[in-house]
DNA sequence: TTTATTTCCGCAATCGTTATCGGGAACGAA
DNA sequence: TTCGTTCCCGATAACGATTGCGGAAATAAA
């Protein structure tokens, strides 16, 4: 079963000319007379010609086409990410390949290897969380291939990368939480290797010790999986439960996380903010409707995706190597809900 | 900025060979020595040669690429279906270009004419609330392109298709809300040109029947682009509360109908279930996490990827035309929570 | 020694398109 | 008549990989 298309040669040969004549109409040249040209047009159009991308892409050595690495596109950041990536991309006549790494590094380096092969012009990407080793990325980077980092980035490949300010989300989402009067305030992060978790963690504890607040060990839980598996969550959780001085209030460092720790606090029958308050990073605009309504710090994903798409085409399009990079950083919003306002004990 | 790979030319000059020597060494042919196969391999590995697949594409007609066309990927249904679609895609060695219609019949086009003339082997469809005209997917199926349609389809084009028991899903979700004891319950539904809406309308109109629940007219509110601007939902409920008889439940046809009905009541102040029931369809498993945790039909969204391109496989490897068709049926949970759990005056 | 057979490899065409080069025809000028 | 222009257009070679065909060289058979 194969769909056939028309060619060039199909015009040529129904109006007897050479194929590089027809070529050279279409393309308006002006070395072909307009009679010859409105004649190939007419053909063409009759035909129902369309020029053939796969020729073009092996003659031009480029396929107008831009792949993206996530981990995942059922997450709400991600997706959104992608509609700010779609947005620019198509307007500017690029069409984007997406993949998923399932926060697995060999899907990862499967999906890089597969957009290379596939002649991508660039690539976007945001790291895995199993991914400490940027051998791959940095290989190709330096081969001259086009690549822009957004929100888990790194420092080891020398290109440009968007970011959010995540020590500024992390500290003002902590900072909320003190000045209500949470006093024993819990993190649950992602993994270390992450970009995003040092930064968010260093704005919890900046806040902590601005705010003159105690922090302890336990109190910080890693998930490695950023809560992709709910059972590492609900771990996380039994472990700040079975402290001997417990948390009065909980911050969660990445989305899926502070779904996961809502789940389980509220199978654990607790009353939020009552018993326990509860914040942390969230981008669905469905946390209004939680129960509690969930205070969350919201990143501008759709912004996100179009500054690091621009970036990439900036690389991608540029005629020289390009040898100065730019690290654009977003600013988080926080959004206050019930989750985390104390009712009873406010300073 | 040019991202220079290796070729079969490269290895044929470092060996002295030719380049047809190459190519067969590498495709193991029995021609070749294995002493040059293997002096081939090392070079290859050596040279860290890629098959260029512009290339094989250009020669064998195809690209071992699928395109999916869905509304957004943000709506957590269709990022589902795309990871059921991935899932076994990448494992028969196929990749996914993903596009959005955002509901709008012309950006469908576009897509549609963007991956067929990227020559895509095959295309995946769930249709744009604005589509009734055909023609497009009519003529490019019947020059041979193979397309399968899944969640919203049309009978217009002779080809496989995957959907949801939408009657089945409607009708049990009723069933349950006449059962709890809701007297006038109204629907929300889609536009009417979408093969979900008739078929879920017609599960809602059999439920009421079979248990003698009187309709109305007015208790049934379209939303054309189902959901997608909030506003549209908020004017549906408007109009459901200024009758004078007002509903005492709610059944929302369509994953954002749900959330952005829920939305509405909570903002209207309204008690859920107290003051009025709700129920729909959605496929986020945040339900339970909302206020109130929401009854919902969830589609099986995975398997329908799955299915949707095993199928489309199927016309693809194809060695003659296909001419018989299979339309899939997928079977819908209906999973009751709080909000549609009438506490007083049960039957 | 001659012929047949096998082994191994190169030439050239192919896919659809464009760029380079060149060439025929028409015309004007000397 | 002859040469130089100008205007159109065609042949050909790429792009990277595969493949049918043919052919050289080595070996086996007669």
């Amino acid at each position: 079963m194969k769909y056939e298309a028309v060619t060039i040669k199909d015009i040529a040969r129904a109006l007897g000319i050479s194929t590089s004549t027809v070529s050279r109409a279409l393309r308006d040249s002006y070395e072909i007379s307009e009679e010859t040209k409105s004649l190939v047009m007419e053909t063409a159009e009759k035909l129902n010609y369309k020029p053939n991308p796969i020729a073009l892409s092996l003659k031009e050595r480029r396929t107008r086409s831009l792949g993206v690495i996530v981990c995942e596109v059922a997450n709400p950041f991600f997706s959104q990410v992608i509609n700010g990536i779609e947005s620019i991309a198509y307007n500017r006549g690029y069409n984007v390949f997406i993949t998923q790494s399932h926060e697995s590094f060999e899907k990862e380096a499967d999906a890089l290897h597969f957009l290379s092969s596939r002649s991508v012009d660039g690539i976007l990407v945001s790291l895995s969380t199993e991914t400490h080793d940027m051998t791959h990325f940095k290989e190709l980077s330096e081969k001259g291939l086009p690549i822009v980092f957004f929100d888990r980035v790194i420092s080891d490949v020398n290109t440009h990368s968007v970011v959010l300010d995540n020590f500024r989300g992390a500290y003002d989402c902590t900072e909320h939480l003190i000045k209500q009067g949470y006093q024993r305030i819990a993190a649950i992060a992602s993994s270390e290797y992450l970009s995003i978790t040092n930064e968010r963690m260093a704005g919890y504890y900046e806040a902590l010790q601005t705010h003159h607040v105690k922090s302890a060990p336990g109190l910080v839980q890693h998930c490695f999986y950023s809560g992709m598996d709910f059972a590492e969550v609900e771990e996380a959780v039994n472990k700040l439960f079975a402290m001997k001085q417990r948390p009065d209030a909980i911050i969660c460092l990445s989305d899926k996380l502070t779904t996961g720790c809502l789940r389980t606090l509220k199978r654990r029958g607790l009353t939020i903010p009552d018993d326990i308050g509860l914040a942390g990073f969230l981008n669905t605009d469905l946390s209004e409707l939680m129960d509690p309504p969930l205070t969350v710090v919201k990143q501008p994903a759709y912004e996100m995706g179009k500054d690091a798409v621009e970036l990439l085409l900036q690389l991608v399009e540029s005629k020289r190597p390009v040898t100065t990079f730019e690290k654009r950083v977003l600013s988080p919003e926080l959004i206050i809900k019930k989750s985390s306002i104390k009712l009873v004990g406010n300073k």
